[in-house]
DNA sequence: CAACAACAATTTTTT
DNA sequence: ATTGTTGTTG
């Protein structure tokens, strides 16, 4: 940000980009295009209240998704209007949930000392909410149980609510899990991440009080990425700017890519219906990508049926054609990227930095990883398995819960037996049900039986009461340390007494996991200036709430590297590239397999805006590639170009010859890439009625090739038998009339 | 109780 | 191919 932009912060954007900033009445629902300038309309905003409006920083709230983009945005709020940046309230939703909850939380029976669950924690809280139920964990799966409640959640169902609209025998047992769940969470005094949003909005739904009060406290709340959110964040945040105030979101429909995160795009509109004295303004400017991008992505994001036409206008000129190639598997897929990255740092003035190869599943970074390693090139996975997910991060983490909040069975249960101190399932189990049947935590079920017996029987064969006495006698002495005690040497306490260190430093990979834990003690030093039970909860906090620390911490230590840059489509949001290569652009890839499978228009589309995004990421020049066969989980199919290549407009794209790629010698010519394969008549549709010699009358679902090609796969719902998928050349099904 | 083997499952994942 | 979960054996 230069220092004119500080002096006057209204210089140097479009009419537009004024307009939005300049708009600080009512409600304002800004569109912003890909490359279009929305954080900067955004940061302008915000310094334009400060500077010229002279607002207090303190009473403006702007939300964000990700951690990623709350620091970006402060950092240049900062370079605006210096150091009152600091005063802003600036996060996450979940973040600003957890806030909420902390204050207040005890208004809705809240415990002041809750710990947050992780999508981790909740998938065993759930799986044991299904094992409680009595119900089969393979026919109910916990994922997805846990995905309905989440649904669930977000649209601010509560669990009565839910019963109450269930419809079916299916929801009715997610109903059941969903009680279960909760009472579970309330027992270990943990919250989930929807329970961040939730419990927010009920408690600002029913206390005015506290609805008054943090009205009040702010005039002016902007959010970021309003297409992504969900019913639950936008209740929240309607409740928080109240009628009066002025409310500013920012979006983009094109660009809604987490509806299978029960994000509601219906949201946009929603506002405009809410608030009808919205201001809309679009901001279709694009200062990132050339003409040829803007106009390819554009073409495809146009196929779309359910959509608002949004005007998209470049203002670079047209570059280079978008390259499209197709390579023979995905080995030569990526040695044609990597032999085209190094073209391009050796006869054009491209550093590996600029380039990003971007791929719909995390599987496919294998291919080019290979690639890279073998020609030398620099590269950096962005995502991968993060640090928060590392185990022993978790394990650490789970110790450091369960000091805090002894109800937390989840992370006991993590830790007991880690590393193996002879406390093994059979104990457990007895263990969890005194627990359960005295209705106390599974922690101080181990307190009794460490003690010698419960009221009547004893809790534990006297052989396998040793070990717990010893693990409470050792959990005893660190809640001893814990008062008073300095935060990083409490920390280095906990891993000592635990036996943890010596475990990590037998593992093979001693030397990666103890630099991880050492990271995370890194974080807790930031603590240190707090009383220390104090500095646990806020510590405690960011660890659940920040799951892309360990970029921050990284990025922060070791300058940028030159490197190219392996990614998903979706964690390419936000960001832009020079060159951009989308990779696997095939049938059953991108669009995914699962958003076919379901036959739902709506998915389709999804994956659609997914491919513009991508594309949209480019800045210069724009590659994307498909394989004729891929070998996937160890076997190899036959691919197909994806339907969304046939989107694009012959005269933006170039087909290269693949057999000028040269660097792999000899081999078969390759077929020309053929966009318009004819399919082959399926046996069935969905919605035939179909019979089976041994799950009876069924209703077709879904039937789609096999990746062979040589057969359909069809998916059927039968009759009292559930959902079962066939091979039509084998089941032998009969269709039905 | 713990080590090992057989077994399924495997999209994306801002928090 | 890989990884985590479950069941069997020592």
């Amino acid at each position: 940000m230069t220092t004119a932009a500080a002096r006057d912060i209204l210089e140097n954007l479009n009419k537009e980009q004024r307009e939005a900033v300049e708009a600080v009445d009512g409600p304002v629902l800004i569109i912003a295009g890909p490359g279009s300038g929305k954080t900067r309309v955004i940061t302008h905003r915000i310094a334009y209240l400060v500077r010229t409006l002279g607002v207090n920083p303190r009473r403006i709230l702007a939300v964000t998704f990700t951690n990623r983009a709350a620091r970006e945005m402060r950092s240049r709020v900062e370079s605006l209007i210096g150091d009152r940046a600091n005063r802003l309230t600036m996060g996450t939703f979940h973040a600003f949930g957890a806030r909420i909850l902390r204050e207040f939380g005890e208004d809705i029976h809240v415990p002041s000392d809750f710990v947050i669950y992780d999508q981790d924690d909740q998938t065993s809280v759930m799986k044991r909410a299904i094992e409680a139920e009595g119900l089969d964990p393979h026919t109910y799966r916990a994922p997805a149980v846990l995905n309905a409640v989440s649904g669930a959640k977000n649209m601010m169902l509560t669990v009565s609510d839910y019963q109450s609209q269930a419809g079916n025998r299916y929801e009715r047992i997610v109903a059941s899990c969903y009680d279960r769940y909760e009472q579970l969470l309330k027992a270990a005094h943990a919250v989930d991440f929807d329970d961040l949003l939730m419990k927010p909005v009920l408690l600002l739904r029913s206390n005015p009080e506290v609805r008054d009060k943090l009205q009040n406290r702010y005039d002016h709340v902007m959010v970021d990425e309003w297409q992504d959110t969900n019913r639950a964040q936008y209740e929240l945040t309607s409740l928080v700017a109240g009628k009066h105030h002025s409310l500013c979101v920012v979006g983009d429909p094109d660009q809604s890519i987490y509806a299978w995160r029960h994000a509601d795009i219906e949201n946009i509109l929603r506002f405009e219906r809410d608030f009808p004295e919205t201001q809309t303004i679009p901001l279709g400017r694009n200062y990132r990508s050339t003409s040829t991008i803007v106009d390819a992505a554009h073409a495809l994001v146009k196929a779309n049926k359910d959509r608002k036409e949004i005007e998209l206008t470049a203002e670079k000129g047209s570059g280079r054609p978008v390259t499209i190639e197709s390579a023979d598997d995905e080995e030569y897929e990526a040695l044609y990227v990597a032999e085209e990255i190094e073209r391009l740092v050796a006869e054009e003035k491209t550093r590996y930095g600029d380039c990003a190869i971007m791929y719909r599943t995390n599987a496919q970074s294998r291919a080019f990883e290979d690639a890279f390693n073998r020609t030398g090139i620099r590269y950096r996975i962005v995502g991968g398995l993060r640090f928060w997910e590392r185990r022993e991060i978790r394990d650490v983490v789970a110790y450091l819960r369960v000091l805090r909040n002894p109800f937390d069975d989840i992370s006991l249960l993590r830790i007991v037996n880690v590393p193996t101190r002879g406390i093994g399932r059979r104990s457990l189990d007895l263990l969890q049900q005194w627990a359960e049947a005295n209705n106390v935590p599974l922690y101080a079920a181990m307190q009794v039986a460490a003690e010698g017996e419960g009221p009547n029987v004893p809790l534990l064969p006297a052989q396998s009461q040793h070990p717990v006495r010893a693990f409470v006698q050792m959990m005893t002495e660190l809640l001893e340390a814990l008062r008073g005690e300095d935060v990083l040497e409490f920390f280095d306490q906990v891993l000592s007494k635990t036996g943890y260190r010596e475990f990590l430093e037998a593992d093979e990979n001693a030397e990666d996991r103890l630099d991880n834990v050492e990271e995370l003690r890194n974080v807790a030093a930031q603590y240190q200036a707090l009383e220390s039970g104090e500095a646990f909860a806020a510590f405690l906090d960011q660890v659940a709430l920040s799951t892309d620390l360990d970029a921050a911490l990284r990025e922060e230590g070791s300058e940028r590297l030159d490197a190219v840059t392996l990614i998903t489509l979706h964690q390419a949001k936000g960001l832009e590239f020079p060159i951009a290569f989308i990779v696997g652009v095939e049938e059953e890839l991108l669009p995914h397999f699962r958003s076919l499978e379901s036959g739902d228009p709506a998915e389709l589309e999804e994956e659609r805006r997914l491919c513009y995004v991508g594309m949209t990421r480019a800045m210069d020049r724009l590659y994307m590639t498909h394989a004729m066969r891929r070998n996937t989980r160890g076997v190899y199919s036959q691919r197909k170009p994806s339907q969304f290549l046939r989107d694009l407009p012959q005269e933006l794209i170039k087909r290269r010859v693949p057999s000028l790629s040269g660097f792999s010698g000899p081999r078969e010519p390759m077929p020309e890439p053929q966009l318009d394969v004819p399919k082959a008549p399926a046996p069935f549709r969905p919605g035939d009625h179909v019979g089976h010699a041994r799950f009876g009358q069924g209703v077709v679902v879904a039937c789609l090739e096999t990746p062979t090609r040589d057969d359909f796969e069809v998916t059927v719902a039968f009759k009292g038998q559930g959902v079962k998928r066939l091979l039509a050349g084998l089941a032998g099904l009969e269709k039905l009339n």
